[in-house]
DNA sequence: GTTAGCACTCAGCAGATAAAAGTGCTAAAC
DNA sequence: GTTTAGCACTTTTATCTGCTGAGTGCTAAC
């Protein structure tokens, strides 16, 4: 590695230990670099010309860019496996009597646990249900029923109330116009392809607002029904959200989105797609590692690990990569409606 | 109303408005009393030597203490129902094709938007659930599952790993001893017999905490499945938080450990329990509001609204006990398995 | 190309000071 | 015997000031 990846390294690997931001004396001092810290600088001039790191002022210490974090995850990192991990999702997999929900489940909550962010699941199913139907009905004089039904059976209903009497007939209209453009989404997509058709719909009908936010609301609830969050709580310890509590609400803001289903489905090329926060971005300080998961019998599903960019990404790139890979394995070699119990169970059982 | 109690009433009715202490000036200035400054601070000495308000510093203005508090609740408070939760909850309830279980859900996210806090659900049938059997399998060479079971039937395992090698025995008699003293114990009581049997434990088996430990894990998760809460995230907007990271933690710890369930259950003599945190209790900071829910064919369950101590009590108790008795009237006088449609709603689904 | 040395920048912290919001007490007014 | 005006006193909060430490960039020498 030459000296400049080096030195990049290093910024990005004491940044996520200390979430401070890191100047040459210090990078000197902790990793006994064998050029002085002159040097040092020279190079982080740089590789803030080239973008890869920032400063918070004038004279501060250097940050991870975006770009450097990039950079860094895609050749700088090396692999992190520990034990502890691999012992504690065996341990989960060896418990026989568990569906494959409940195994997905525990070994998300370790996830999180290990990792200390946040991990999502979005169930296997639902990553490419669609839309096949949606219906709005009237209730009573102020208010209605909105009812999502996709095509695996599923339906979600939210009532609402409507301030001004909204004519029957715009409704109707409304209903046509959203069928005609919505059937045949798959969720994942839904949100983005409703925003584009909010101005049709305001154009057609008055009261637009409230029928698009019910809308809106029916598909939060429903995507919200799909996703299961692990650790929330857990964000709270990381010095980011601990100092801004701003910064807090707008992560939380952004897990109960319905956005989230998206970023978590959205996938690149390969099996796990590591998604990092622009500055200017809706994702902001950000970072989403997603994998899918394939569970032979169901269709695919996601796991994701979300947090602020300041991740250990190697740990919970190598962590999650081994969990998906752990649970692919363990559900195609086990059948697991019917358990034959090994010679070796056998007789722990026969001791007991 | 005597003066005293004017002032302790709007004390408290204007702490839970602004969360700032209030002082005397303040006070005249802002509700236009009919006596000087002077004559407040006498009355405000009076108050506080009884307990009712309490001195943050030397020389800050009044915040009502958990007396004070008590006090208001009991007799001071004025019902405040307005229309809009009535409204919103009546649209909830004539949406007939929905289970108790989803009215009960729906009710409780209003009922948590409109008071900005959070609302916890014991569902039907958890609250008089008793342990029946509990068991540690070893599954390996250092690894176990503890199972509990319970009297409706409901089994809740953990499987957690063992550092040193524990004698079977050890656990066997452990198991014994646990099995004799908890079983048909309720489980809002569990958690406080399990405390009291821990030093018995302690004395029996050697990695005692490791056992303890993954029993109370058990139970949280148990506990966890039949709690159910809505608007954890609307603490952030409480000033008390947003200000002191610390007191959201702390807030939010409490609202996960297993105590909840019983800090929930345990009912005063009343159909509603209003418990106020004392300085010294666990409780601390927090009010919790809970009320019995009885639905026909059910047993009962409970539904809580959980926050800071200063909390807007009038609010909260009228718009609890409105949701709770409209969803009992509701399951009472309709038949929810078969809905016989009104000629009302007979002649709107025509229109359609 | 590397590094020692130096001038310069800026956040953060410690005091100092002043203003604002309070209190308690006393003595006069009602 | 209340009530209240007035005043001295206390404490928090905000603002300014100066200082320090961690950092940078640049230049000249190695």
């Amino acid at each position: 590695m030459n000296r400049r990846d080096k030195i990049l390294k290093l910024i990005v690997d004491h940044f996520i230990k200390t979430a401070q931001p890191v100047g040459s004396q210090t990078l000197l001092d902790e990793y006994h670099l064998e050029y002085s810290s002159a040097t040092i600088r020279n190079e982080m001039n740089a590789l803030e010309v080239d973008g890869y790191i920032e400063k918070t002022h004038t004279s501060s210490g250097r940050v991870p860019s975006s770009k450097g974090y990039r950079y860094y995850v895609d050749n700088l990192r090396e692999s992190s496996l520990d034990e502890e991990i691999k012992h504690r999702i065996q341990t989960v997999l060896d418990h026989k009597v568990q569906s494959a929900e409940e195994v997905i489940k525990e070994s998300c909550e370790i996830l999180s646990h290990m990792t200390n962010l946040v991990s999502v699941v979005l169930g296997p199913n639902a990553r490419e249900e669609k839309l096949v139907n949606l219906q709005i009905i009237p209730i009573g004089e102020r208010s209605a029923t909105a009812v999502f039904v996709t095509d695996t059976g599923y339906v979600e209903n939210k009532t609402f109330n409507v301030s001004e009497k909204i004519k029957l007939d715009d409704v109707q209209s409304c209903v046509k116009l959203l069928n005609d453009r919505l059937s045949g989404t798959p969720i994942s997509e839904l949100v983005n392809k409703m925003q584009a058709i909010k101005p049709l719909i305001s154009d057609l009908i008055v009261g637009h607002d409230i029928l698009y936010q019910a809308m809106l609301e029916t598909f939060l609830r429903f995507a919200s029904d799909r996703l299961s969050m692990y650790g929330r709580d857990r964000l709270l310890d990381q010095p980011e959200y601990s100092k801004d509590i701003n910064k807090l609400k707008k992560m939380l803001q952004m897990l109960n989105s319905p956005h989230m289903i998206r970023d978590i489905t959205e996938q690149g090329t390969g099996e796990m797609t590591i998604r990092i926060g622009e500055d200017d971005n809706a994702l902001d300080d950000v970072a989403i590692i997603s994998a899918k998961l394939k569970v032979p019998g169901q269709k695919e599903g996601s796991i994701a690990i979300v947090g602020p960019r300041r991740m250990d990404y190697s740990k919970v790139i190598d962590y999650l990569e081994y969990v998906v890979k752990s649970i692919e394995e363990h559900f195609e070699t086990h059948n697991v409606d019917e358990q034959p119990a090994t010679k070796e169970e056998d007789e722990k059982w026969k001791k007991n």
